[in-house]
DNA sequence: CCCGCATGTTGACACAGGTCAAGCTGTGAA
DNA sequence: TTCACAGCTTGACCTGTGTCAACATGCGGG
């Protein structure tokens, strides 16, 4: 098996139930309540409102390579990813594929597809073995009737993401292949500080390359280019950066 | 004055006192209430939660040329477009400009900063003399408590619209430009009948270009070559399709 | 009626980024 | 230990698209 570079935690429990509700006891998976109350959509809402939520929650594993949906499923809930790493791409009908988000621990998705009860549009592959909890549609739509609380977060929810999207156009038509590599590796780098930040990249390289649409081939020169330059310093999957306002500056 | 492709309907009288709410007898403007129940947004709202946003709602005149907002205003609400034409654009560092987006009557645009209470990301100009709703988002606000409805309607039209966009991204990593505007084009021509069919441009070909992430120089080549080998014609602002399903296949 | 400017077309050329191909490197399996 | 292969790098070359510049066209204003 080729360099794994999100391994799943080393003791986890076999558990072999996979789609199970709750977890129990001595498992590394806490509470599904807890982990939803964590996410920005369901956090701070009533005890009861998540607990119903919560029991319309499976557990989801997947195996490094295996596909958790494809482009034209229908969607039947969302996911929330526990740990690992899933890959969320398109596909030409030549069979190119474009990496649209590489959503880790602590991040949802699919949410779009589920209020629109339209089938996806993207297709989600694991990249490392991963835990997911799925959140029934069903569920989700029933507490929306309640709780008005719950459909403004989901409205805030969807307007970060489409916000963000917009901004994922402008970086793709206004700006230059080093000028995406230069502000992926700033968003990466949450640390403001102007100190030495290591960042490591969420995927192998071909799949950062596509998430900001490049060939891997370019995406590499571009890499070693910003080396050269002294901005960033490269060991394997690592990016060392001196400082981050240098390389804020490097326009290219 | 140079062309202008979308004038006002010609016999609209004065009504000097812009900003009025509700139109009077004799406009060629319907009633706010009215405007607003057609949009997907408040389309079979009660009448009553319909009335409070319509008397939150004032009329907006623009002039051809001039700015709504640009980006980094705040947003105090939505719009909806009545008649004429508004862009929505990006603008790089260097002042390179991506149009995003090209509302023209009963479509709106706004919500997602609205919702965020962040400031704007585009800027809007009219490409024409336009007449808007601006509906203020402490009115929708108040009317998200109450009414789950609105919430939903609310929820569907931002799925809809990052939907929308993640067709946009899909079709500028993994489309080129022949086939990008092959895709708009038929996007105009909502007859899926295969009799010829004659779209015309909502706006002028350099902003058609900036919206679909080509220079207009790059443009007119594609339409002329898309002309030559004989899937469309050209008119000036009107581009006749002899045969819609030819041109779907006429993939380069 | 003519001038001027906005708009669009066309040509020559440049360049960013893609394609193809060869080779390097490190890890996992046998 | 060795092998095989995935991942990555590097080089040579190609092409789609952008840039720059010249010119056509047509509407609106003086």
């Amino acid at each position: 098996m080729p360099m794994n570079r999100e391994p799943p935690r080393p003791g986890i429990p076999g558990a072999s139930t996979s789609g199970e509700p709750r977890a129990a006891r001595g498992d590394a998976v806490p509470d599904t309540a807890v982990l939803l109350a964590r996410t920005a959509l369901f956090g701070s809402l009533e005890t009861e409102t998540l607990g119903r939520i919560a029991a319309a929650t499976a557990m989801v594993r997947v195996t490094r390579g295996s596909l958790l949906f494809r482009a034209g499923d229908a969607c039947t809930g969302f996911h929330l990813v526990i740990d690992g790493r899933i890959k969320l791409s398109l596909h030409s009908a030549q069979g190119a594929e474009r990496v649209v988000e590489l959503p880790g621990p602590g991040q949802t998705f699919g949410e779009a597809a589920m209020f629109l009860r339209m089938p996806y549009r993207v297709s989600a592959e694991a990249l490392a073995d991963s835990r997911l909890l799925h959140v029934a549609a069903t569920a989700v739509f029933t507490e929306l009737e309640q709780d008005p609380r719950l459909a403004h977060r989901i409205i805030a929810s969807l307007s970060m993401r489409l916000h963000r999207l917009v901004g994922e156009i402008e970086s793709q038509s206004l700006l230059s292949g080093t000028q995406r590599v230069v502000g992926y590796l700033l968003s990466l780098a949450d640390a403001p500080a102007a100190m030495e930040t290591v960042v490591r990249l969420p995927a192998l390289k071909n799949v950062i390359a596509s998430r900001l649409n490049l060939t891997h081939e370019h995406f590499s020169r571009i890499l070693h280019g910003l080396a050269t330059a002294g901005v960033i310093r490269l060991d394997g999957p690592d990016i060392r950066i001196p400082d981050l306002e240098i390389l804020r500056r490097h326009s290219g």
